[in-house]
DNA sequence: ATAAATTGAATTGTGAACAATATATCTTGT
DNA sequence: ACAAGATATATTGTTCACAATTCAATTTAT
């Protein structure tokens, strides 16, 4: 990036290519599992609580049904989910792991640890910082958005 | 997302979150000038240094010319560049911008502002901090990732 | 000088992200 | 009960990200 005299496009463009860097490292393990980065966080939601709502699954990781239905027509066709409308209201649809969608959880264990062996050598307070201040910036980015949804 | 124990998946979730955050933040005021967030990176580059090839403009924004190829025929439609092979090497793609390109530039000019209205309350050394740590992730996993390429 | 390797961009194919719209189901107000 | 509104997901169409491949132009090594 050019050297902005300005912080503000500075830091969108940073974030532009932290995000797709981030998603680059996980790539190669995730190939393993037969996972994308954006799948891979749908499990993740999904092994934290499983049988789900579409919609649930979208506020956790800020997506709407445009990029959440075809993404878990994948996840099906992949054997790792079911979908099933709600039978209490067929608006809904619940989404549940299947046996191999729990089980991939096992394998996904250390994936973390086979990345970022470069952010161990980070300070303990420089991630926590990072992470805080990130996580401010999301709160205020939000609002910003607010005329969304 | 969960309450992850690992802040490393917590991390890379929050930038993919951040990323895209920031990128809805700027669509509205870049729809007035016709562009795309990604689009409006290139022609901060260009903006910043005219005639760069496309492997220039790549390097700086980390894209690879199937990216950039029908990003750049994008805004040559939309009359703000022009892509000439170079004459000295015809492999070459020389990227220039036209006469209402550099004219957009003007318009542009304000478009910060527009945004983050949050931002401008925090304080100085958090948005240094902010800076600087990200960039950091960036140099870090940048290097993870040299594989690539 | 020419075959082999390299380089720069374009192409192909897959998966996301998202606005806008559609469709079906459920809820509310009267 | 039923029309009007709200809700949950799906669909359509555009743009982006990126791996893999292709193709032409240039450089190199012999």
């Amino acid at each position: 990036m050019p050297n902005l005299p300005n912080l503000q496009n500075d830091l969108g463009f940073d974030f532009y290519v932290a995000s797709r860097l981030v998603s680059q490292a996980y790539r190669e393990p995730l190939q393993e599992l037969g996972l994308t980065y954006p799948q891979y966080l749908v499990m993740l939601v999904l092994w934290e609580e499983d049988g789900q709502m579409v919609s649930q699954i979208g506020e956790k990781l800020q997506l709407d049904s445009g990029t959440l239905t075809p993404l878990l027509k994948r996840l099906e066709s992949a054997n790792l989910i079911h979908r099933n409308r709600s039978e209490s209201d067929e608006r809904k649809v619940v989404i549940e792991l299947t046996y191999p969608g729990k089980a991939l959880q096992a394998k996904a264990k250390d994936i973390p640890e086979k990345i970022g062996t470069s952010l161990n050598s980070w300070e303990e307070n420089e991630l926590t910082n990072l992470s805080t201040l990130t996580k401010k910036l999301i709160k205020d980015f939000t609002q910003t958005n607010s005329w969304k949804k």
